[in-house]
DNA sequence: GCCGTTTTCGGCCCGACTGTTTTCAGTCG
């Protein structure tokens, strides 16, 4: 059993709990212990065959025994028991904005509303308002609430289908007969969702393949079989599509099945006004010989283009620059030299200090910001000016220890409601990188949000805004703020704005990093860590910037420190 | 439920916003 799968166990526990109206610190124990096992580097069996279970923080005596059922029988009584007194469509219904333990407890109570549907019918009849804490608005919010989830059904993080697919790659490698197999669609062109994922794989014999990734643990059902493909659904509400090919077909059905369709229409029309047409089988002449192509690369080429990217494969002028010559020199992970916003234990994290330094040299960085939240944002325990100056003393001592590496000292501040700073300039004056964000107010009108941001970017001490737009992929949209008027706001005043690069946030997405970039707004891909594990989310953020184009010197933090110091000024 | 330079029970994370019940419970970050 995964990690993941038994921290998921303990966070449905709480919200279960939650719902029966259990008491707040016990829930909390529950999701903190879930959110510790999560980021756990190590199996969590591999843990407890070496008696070390209660090491893990927040994790005592009853805990741990929860664990070991768990490792013992696949499941938790306790959880399952839960689950029969209370529909899991109820913990769903809990996930509406606007919609807690509470209200999802009493829709479920006094109206039986088990589900999404009951729930939207239920509004269609004017019942909900007539209940106590609810209203004819909330009625409005739930129904606008359940048309987000809807959109979003099918859809998927990126990250989710990343990891997944690397885990079936892994597994079908192994399979005898297997002569290659590689991720497709959407998922390889980064896309910040998908749909489902698509496999491709070279095999002389399909059968082999398609019968083992059927048995696969993480596969729930198979939903289409044929002799070279098979459509699957899985555990994580993901659908897996895999088709094996002939090592000569594998490198066309490849290029196909990662699309997109539009670029890939462009490319068989390129194709075609040379003469040669394209197709999963092959690129041929017209008299029907096959082109010799080893790789896409040379695929590419015999097109008289240079290489694309998956990430530019969006059919939206990419063919045409590629034909040109004029394709951006897109930035890698390698060129970046350092993350400029991670958060430690003096907030709301759970990282050391220490534990940054060494994962960040081991990433090869150069350098490291550390900017916790400020003040104001009490339920992060954010820093008043004497623990900030403490914590500023602290990283000054570390890097004097430190030869090839600098820990750069900096604050996640808080722009207030009515747009002033979190703390005054003498102290944003002492920091190498004040990073401006906004966690509370969402919901203020857009011209207001718009000014009080601009009001930050105005001032000459906030470097960086940080997830400017607010969203979270699926659970809640941006804060209406007019992106085009701070686009133009951060290039007045050199500000940089950040490309968050945790899965859920992307924030500011491909479209705006690339208006962005052609406005002269330079940009910083960070992570916003709060664990080990989120440091290596730096990958989805380069990701955006790549789908935006953006070449290495469009990002400050793969600048040498020396440089950096510059633009942070 | 966990934790403790408090050893055994008390503390653990707070404040703004919302809608409306006009005084506060519920939600959210």
């Amino acid at each position: 059993m995964q990690n993941i799968e038994i921290a998921w166990i303990f966070t449905e526990l709480a919200d279960l709990l939650e719902i029966q109206g259990e008491d707040f610190y016990k829930i909390r124990a529950y999701r903190r212990v879930a959110e510790a096992m999560a980021s756990l580097e190590e199996p969590i069996e591999e843990i407890h065959r070496r008696r070390l279970l209660t090491k893990i923080p927040g994790v005592g005596k009853v805990i741990e025994e929860k664990i070991k059922e768990i490792l013992k029988t696949g499941k938790l009584k306790k959880h399952q028991e839960l689950l029969r007194q209370i529909p899991r469509g109820v913990l769903e219904i809990k996930q509406l904005p606007g919609i807690g333990s509470n209200r999802a407890r009493i829709l479920y109570q006094e109206l039986g509303i088990t589900d999404l549907e009951g729930l939207k019918q239920a509004v269609e009849n004017r019942q909900v308002r007539k209940l106590k804490g609810f209203s004819a608005k909330l009625e409005w919010d739930i129904l606008n609430g359940i048309e987000m989830v809807r959109n979003r059904q099918g859809r998927i993080r990126l990250s989710v289908s990343r990891e997944l697919a690397a885990e079936l790659i892994d597994f079908l490698k192994k399979i005898p007969g297997t002569l290659g197999v590689k991720m497709a669609g959407s998922t390889r062109r980064w896309q910040e969702t998908v749909g489902d994922l698509d496999l491709v794989a070279a095999a002389e014999d399909p059968a082999p393949l398609l019968t083992a990734l059927a048995s696969h643990p993480r596969m729930k059902e198979v939903i289409e079989r044929q002799s070279n493909r098979i459509r699957l659904s899985t555990w994580w509400g993901l659908s897996v599509d895999l088709q094996v090919v002939s090592p000569k077909e594998f490198i066309f059905t490849l290029h196909r099945s990662t699309g997109s369709k539009d670029h890939y229409a462009r490319l068989q029309e390129i194709a075609d006004s040379i003469g040669l047409q394209l197709n999963h089988h092959g690129l041929r002449t017209e008299q029907g010989d096959f082109l010799g192509i080893n790789n896409e690369e040379d695929l590419y080429q015999a097109l008289g283009m240079k290489y694309i990217p998956p990430e530019l494969r969006k059919g939206s002028g990419e063919v045409e620059a590629a034909l040109k010559g004029s394709l951006p020199s897109l930035i890698e992970v390698s060129d970046i030299k350092g993350d400029l916003h991670i958060h430690t234990n003096w907030s709301d994290s759970a990282l050391e200090i220490a534990d940054i330094i060494k994962r960040c040299r081991e990433k090869g960085y150069s350098y490291a910001a550390i900017t916790d939240h400020s003040q104001s944002l009490k339920i992060a325990n954010g820093l008043d000016p004497t623990r900030l100056a403490q914590q500023h003393q602290i990283i000054r001592e570390q890097n004097k220890k430190l030869e090839d590496f600098t820990l750069l000292t900096g604050v996640e501040m808080d722009i207030l409601p009515n747009g002033e700073l979190d703390y005054p300039d003498e102290i944003l004056e002492q920091m190498d990188v004040v990073i401006g964000s906004i966690h509370t107010g969402f919901r203020q009108s857009k011209k207001e949000i718009t000014r009080r941001i601009s009001k930050a970017m105005e001032n000459e001490q906030v470097d960086i805004i940080a997830h400017m737009t607010g969203r979270l992929i699926g659970r809640r949209e941006p804060y209406d703020v007019d992106v085009e008027e701070l686009l133009e706001t951060a290039a007045k005043t050199q500000t940089i704005l950040e490309i968050n690069s945790a899965p859920d946030r992307l924030d500011i997405n491909e479209v705006y990093a690339k208006q962005a970039k052609d406005l002269g707004v330079k940009l910083s891909i960070n992570t916003d860590a709060h664990d080990l594990m989120r440091l290596d989310d730096m990958v989805y953020g380069v990701a955006v910037a790549r789908r935006a184009g953006l070449e290495p010197q469009d990002v400050i933090n793969t600048l040498n420190l020396e440089d950096l110091r510059k633009v942070l000024h």
